[in-house]
RNA sequence: GGGCGCGUAGUUCAGUGGUAGAAUGCUUCCUUCACACGGAAGAGGUCAGAGGUUCGAUACCUCUCGCGCCCA
């Protein structure tokens, strides 16, 4: 057996190899036979994307979760599916043609969606394929899509029953647009950025107003200043002429107006401003717009006097940019400029293509979210959902309790259509109007309601891709159909994603579930960091910081990504700081469980395990392993299902490497070289059981590598799904084989062994070279054949005496010294030691301090009195002990 | 402006009201029969700064400074 193994692990060699023996074993989809349901729901990744850090790092985890609960008997599934994402797919395809020299335009919008369809079936698989390198155990036998037939109908039904109950409207309001996509954005896919800019102080009439924006001068309607402010008094209800426009408007009074902005008088322009809309509709202004939907000036809605006079200042048809600075050169040209000030505003920009959004006015569907926010914040606040890290809570509340009504239409064609149709039959009347009666239905309606007329036209809108995501929970498992999937994995266990979506997606799933299935959709969600870079840099193409996870499974093995990832998380910290050395770590220890494998398979070959060596193990070093295993066992269970996920990952690291390779292994060799078979048969049952233990535990971090030394210790040349890791009982830890005594023996053992080891260093002793050693305590014959072999150590004398040229040091209740004539570097042994005894001294010091310090027996606990006692005798021991070697030392 | 997180070894991070930890890097030694993707030993820290609470603070509180993020 031990032939075929290679030296070095090579994960190319066996990771897909297993992931299709899981996959076609059907070893994905949840056990019928298993009864309670652990349900996870994918965050969907967008079908443009490819995959990247933060996508390994979501996916790790919820493989991580997910594999466990499988192993611990639970019915899990979790499903898999990728977003249509509306506006990014969208801009895919868009650039893809404009290769062509094409725009949408040229193909219609039909043609085009068929376009944007090929491209998804071409490109949009991608990522599926990508997170099965990583191992992600997802059923992709219930893979979905957002744009699905049935999820398409579940978000006809969710706008269509909140439209019946009145939480949805339609209407002419300031929303956020993006010139560039042409399309409404809702509030939270605007992205504010502090920008250096301008404060043009402008005069109208006898006020002067300063505005950060002064090409909206065109579609003022107002000056506002504040009714407390008297310094306006004698123009309070005025009317005042409108530079270059010469437009009448009047000067109202708002509490909005912050008197100490600017002079205190400000322009009002309803409908470039969200603010000034506001007071647009209490004061009852007017409405111009001067934008087109791509961002330059129009004339339309201006009046003929108005365009009469603007005509060849060379205005209209500019975009906002230039007709900013055309309007503030004219301005200044004609002497209306008073100053001009340097001003930090904060800019919003589109989320998908950065473009500068522009506060316009059209009309677009809204949801009403006031109800559905207050059964949101309900649900947290009772603890029926919680977050992990908590802190997100917080966030969370904070953001739900002053929400804005949603607007959920696109100006798209890659998305759900909106189900509303306007009535174009003409009604009879004397004026023979059209009927525009809106009818709202999940089918295409025969015939209007209102006037019977059959000819109707879909609203051309899509929705918010959010819109239709929010329903993933249960859309993914059938919804709005009663099926066995919804009834058996609704509502789902846990949500893990990251917490830069937490408003666009939990919050909204959130009110979703709770609405439509009155049950919130998860009862955890646990929000993974960002991926940075090791300076905590975002990681971008632009700045040459990226590391392509497809890369790193390449070169290095998904387990090896997986668990680099797995081992950083940790406390409450926002980022997770990748660095190749992380991966390289990682890699060595995929290394070193592999040689770790190896080993045991090489020395324990079919021997297997004898369990009542398990049960009842005899030898120190045997009850030792094996009450860390337990210990262990438990530790990392806990911390799973606390989400301590880099806390499991370092016990991980740390057990397999720092207690099993580096002590027992090493302890075992003993036995297992040595001569006497019985003892050599404990040896190998001991270790097989514990590395079985140690691949169980592992698995769920390292799903490939496990798999593979599972079969082969198994001796499973042509393994069946049934055989899979996978599928294997998750270990319980075992109490009865925790062993504070063995423990604790093991611990003196290892502190001599490091201590003559530390000598032998510090006197150059050769490697090969045997010593003597001195002892002050009586080592049994188990206990000094560990020192024999892990210190190389000839001969053990026991004694007191500390003779001249014998080197000594101390460890806990095992004194010893050691002989080691003709080899001494006596000053560099003494200085070594004199640094140990000097910093006793200073301990003893402190501590005699504190017992001799009234305050401290006054106040301090009993407990702690008590430790600072037994602490300052084994100090005075130690010392004393110190003091013998260097005496004899001299 | 409001809020959140962070500041501990060269670096990345744990941590605890009573002697400061890991990994990595660094130095030295070792190709010994699982592993050089390895083993052994070692050096390395005014725990950001200033106050306060306490017998005692790196830890708890307040402020300051620095870094990052979110919201308005």
């Amino acid at each position: 057996m031990s032939e075929e193994l290679a030296k070095a692990y090579d994960p190319s060699a066996v990771e897909q190899k297993w992931y299709k023996f899981w996959e076609e074993g059907g070893l994905f989809k949840p056990d019928p036979a298993a009864k309670d349901p652990f349900t996870i729901v994918i965050p969907p990744p967008n079908i443009t994307g490819s995959l990247h850090m933060g996508h390994a790092l979501n996916n790790s985890i919820q493989d991580l979760l997910i594999r466990y609960k499988r192993m611990k008997g639970f019915r899990a599934l979790w499903v898999p599916g990728t977003d249509h994402a509306g506006i990014a797919t969208q801009n895919v395809v868009e650039r893809e043609l404009k290769k062509e020299g094409k725009r949408k335009e040229d193909l219609g919008r039909e043609k085009f969606i068929e376009k944007v369809w090929e491209w998804k079936k071409e490109y949009g698989g991608k990522i599926t394929l990508q997170l099965r390198r990583l191992g992600s155990s997802c059923d992709w036998t219930r893979e979905r899509f957002t744009m699905d037939e049935g999820l398409s109908k579940a978000v006809r039904r969710h706008f269509v029953q909140l439209y019946n109950e009145g939480l949805i409207y339609r209407g002419k309001r300031i929303i956020n647009w993006c010139p560039r996509c042409q399309t409404a954005l809702s509030d939270i896919e605007v992205e504010h950025e502090t920008t250096k800019g301008h404060l043009w102080h402008i005069k109208y009439g006898p006020l002067t107003v300063a505005t950060t924006r002064p090409e909206t001068l065109l579609g003022d309607t107002a000056i506002a200043v504040n009714p407390k402010d008297e310094r306006f008094k004698h123009v309070w209800g005025k009317m005042i002429e409108l530079p270059l426009v010469g437009r009448h408007i009047p000067v109202i009074q708002d509490d909005f107006v912050d008197k100490t902005f600017g002079t205190g008088a400000v322009k009002v322009t309803p409908a470039h401003d969200p603010n000034d809309y506001e007071m647009g509709i209490r004061h009852n202004l007017p409405f111009i717009n001067i934008l087109t939907p791509d961002g330059h000036i129009t004339f339309n809605e201006l009046n003929e006097e108005e365009k009469e006079r603007l005509k060849g200042e060379g205005i209209e048809g500019l975009d906002r940019v230039k007709a900013r600075a055309r309007i503030v050169e004219l301005l200044e040209q004609k002497g209306y400029l008073e100053k001009i000030e340097d001003y930090e505003t904060s800019i919003g920009h589109c989320y998908r293509c950065k473009t500068v959004i522009e506060p316009y006015l059209s009309d677009q569907w809204f949801v009403k979210v006031e109800s559905l926010a207050r059964e949101a914040i309900k649900a947290v606040e009772d603890g029926k959902i919680k977050f992990v890290p908590e802190r997100w809570t917080k966030v969370y509340l904070q953001w739900m309790t002053n929400l804005r009504d949603w607007c959920i239409s696109r100006q798209l064609w890659w998305g759900h259509r909106i189900p509303a149709w306007y009535c174009k039959s003409e009604i009879l009347n004397p004026k023979s109007e059209q009927c525009n009666e809106i009818i709202v239905s999940e089918t295409k309606p025969d015939k209007c309601p209102k006037c019977g007329g059959t000819k109707m036209e879909q609203d051309s809108d899509v929705f918010d891709t959010w819109f239709s995501s929010a329903l993933w929970p249960f859309s993914v498992l059938g919804w709005p159909e009663e099926t066995e999937d919804l009834k058996t994995f609704y509502p789902t266990d846990v949500l893990v994603t990251s917490y830069d979506i937490i408003f666009f997606w939990v919050a909204r799933m959130i009110m979703a579930g709770l609405h439509f299935m009155k049950k919130e959709p998860f009862h955890t969600v646990y929000f993974n960091a960002l991926v940075k870079d090791i300076h905590g840099k975002k990681m971008s193409k632009s700045w040459g910081n990226v590391i392509d996870p497809l890369e790193v499974i390449d070169r290095a093995g998904a387990d090896t990504l997986r668990f680099a990832f797995l081992s950083l998380i940790a406390g409450q910290g926002q980022d997770v700081k990748i660095s190749e050395e992380k991966i390289t770590e990682a890699r060595n220890f995929a290394n070193k469980i592999w040689n770790a494998s190896r080993f045991v398979m090489m020395t324990c070959g079919e021997a297997g395990q004898n369990e009542n060596h398990v049960a009842k193990p005899g030898e120190l070093a045997d009850r030792w392993i094996l009450s860390r295993l337990n210990r262990f066992i438990s530790g990392v269970t806990s911390d799973i299902e606390k989400f301590e996920i880099g806390d499991a990952a370092k016990s991980i690291y740390e057990f397999i490497w720092s207690e099993f390779c580096d002590w027992y292994v090493e302890l075992a060799k003993i036995r297992l070289y040595g001569s006497d078979e019985e003892a050599k048969k404990k040896a190998q049952s001991v270790m097989v059981n514990v590395l079985e233990n140690i691949l169980l535990v592992l698995h769920p971090f390292m799903p490939f590598e496990t798999e593979e030394i599972y079969q082969i210790l198994k001796g499973n040349k042509d393994p069946k799904p049934a055989d899979s890791i996978m599928i294997k009982k998750w270990p319980e830890a075992n109490d009865k084989l925790i062993d504070e005594k063995a423990e604790k023996e093991m611990a003196e053992i290892v502190d001599l062994i490091r201590a003559i080891r530390n000598v032998r260093s510090t006197l150059n002793i050769a490697h090969g070279q045997q010593i003597k050693i001195i002892c002050g305590k009586n080592l049994n014959h188990e206990r000094s054949g560990y020192v024999r072999a892990l210190a190389k150590v000839s001969e053990i004398e026991i004694g007191s005496e500390y003779l001249p040229h014998t080197v000594v040091s101390e460890t806990g209740e095992i004194k010893w010294g050691l002989t080691v004539e003709g080899l001494i570097d006596m000053p560099a042994v003494k200085a070594r030691l004199g640094k140990d005894y000097e910093k006793l001294l200073n301990e003893i010091e402190k501590v005699r301090g504190r017992l001799g310090d009234m305050n401290f027996l006054k106040n301090a606990t009993e407990g702690s009195i008590e430790k600072e006692k037994i602490k300052l005798e084994e100090y005075l021991k130690s010392v004393r002990v110190l003091e013998g070697y260097l005496g004899a030392l001299s």
